[in-house]
DNA sequence: GGCGGAATGTACACATGTGTCAACATTGAA
DNA sequence: TTCAATGTTGACACATGTGTACATTCCGCC
């Protein structure tokens, strides 16, 4: 059998490895993913990063493939949930914006920087926009919204979380909270119901006062 | 007087360095602008930058300046422009988004992307974005929408654009304007008149079909 | 025509990064 | 216990970047 990822007495491995340039990368972007200061951090020698990785290029690309994988799915998983109305329907989008279990939004900010100097990367973000942006469309549709302006409704709601991440700011979630039904009332045009509300705070583990 | 700024029969100047570094911050990311790269594609001798700025740092501080100078002035200019309707106010904010002499799109990526490895530049960004959203939050006000919701929807429309920004797309203009009066709608809650539209139109240059 | 500052170039010292290689250590299993 | 796979390491060769010291060239001006 493969035993190459079991964990035997060893200091290092792949997952060791990637974590930490997951670490790196997040703190201060891609460019300060370099293997010396990983080694470093890692209390590893530099050369034996090579016997988990062909090359530098190889780490990056685990690491796409972990944002890849981690938050374009629960966008589109969380805009097809069950719901009865459109807000409710929006609410369980919103779960997102506040679980990093569902979307992580500094890794997300720090690859989207990373696409300014690749362009691969920027295929990677441009794809994973139009799949999550369609799918947003598709919710409200649903709802009955017409064509275009379930287009641009979805286009705002997800272009104000990815402005949000891009200014990297660091708000309490009860400041946050506070803003839920405006933002509701303004991407849907309708207003929430307070037990659309109370249902998605209490998931939240928020109490409002 | 002072001369070392006008134009000798010499190759480079202040204006040349920063001009080149400012075109590779755009292409490919703050880690790209570097002295050796920058004197190659200025065909001069990497040395030669020592003569116009103390160090890289200097130079890097150009740009920064450079950025407050041009960037955030638009956004409140424009938010405090004459408009008789919420709408066209809105309207009013909108050159910035289209016309890049008010609004440098790939610079303010590149500053904000720079950011995650500069917590100098953070402070930077993070003013501007508060700078940016009280006036507008003033310009909601003023037409006589209630403190919070000016606040959430001066986010969104604020946010909307950074996170174009951060999209790094590239549509035509054409599209981008198709899009123009649903916006508004959902911004200011007020459908703009055709007239306004037609203003906006025609003050970019853009005929609808 | 020659002086002086503006602008550029060459050479050096140093730092940080990559990737290869051969040698060495550890562990589980035959 | 010995072997082989799994890891680890230091030495080497190389590339790219910074900044300083010192020489050199170009130009306007007296």
């Amino acid at each position: 059998m493969d035993q190459s990822l079991s964990d035997s007495g060893w200091r290092g491995s792949q997952e060791g490895w990637l974590e930490a340039a997951y670490d790196s990368l997040l703190e201060s972007g891609i460019d300060s993913v370099k293997i010396l200061p990983l080694a470093k951090k890692l209390n590893l020698s530099r050369t034996s990063f090579y016997w988990f990785f062909k090359d530098r290029e190889e780490l990056l690309d685990g690491l796409v493939s972990r944002w890849r994988e981690k938050n374009t799915g629960s966008i589109v998983k969380q805009s097809q949930a069950y719901a009865e109305t459109l807000a409710e329907a929006m609410l369980n989008v919103f779960d997102c914006w506040l679980d990093s279990r569902l979307f992580d939004s500094k890794f997300e900010f720090a690859v989207r920087s990373w696409a300014l100097q690749s362009e691969d990367i920027l295929q990677e973000v441009q794809e994973a926009d139009r799949t999550r942006m369609d799918a947003l469309a598709g919710m409200f549709k649903r709802f009955g919204h017409p064509e275009i302006g379930a287009d641009v409704r979805a286009r705002t709601t997800y272009l104000v979380q990815i402005g949000y991440i891009s200014m990297q700011s660091n708000e309490s979630v009860s400041l946050r909270m506070k803003r839920i039904p405006e933002y509701i009332a303004i991407y849907t045009g309708e207003t929430p119901q307070q037990r659309e509300l109370d249902r998605f705070f209490a998931r939240h583990g928020y109490k409002p006062d």
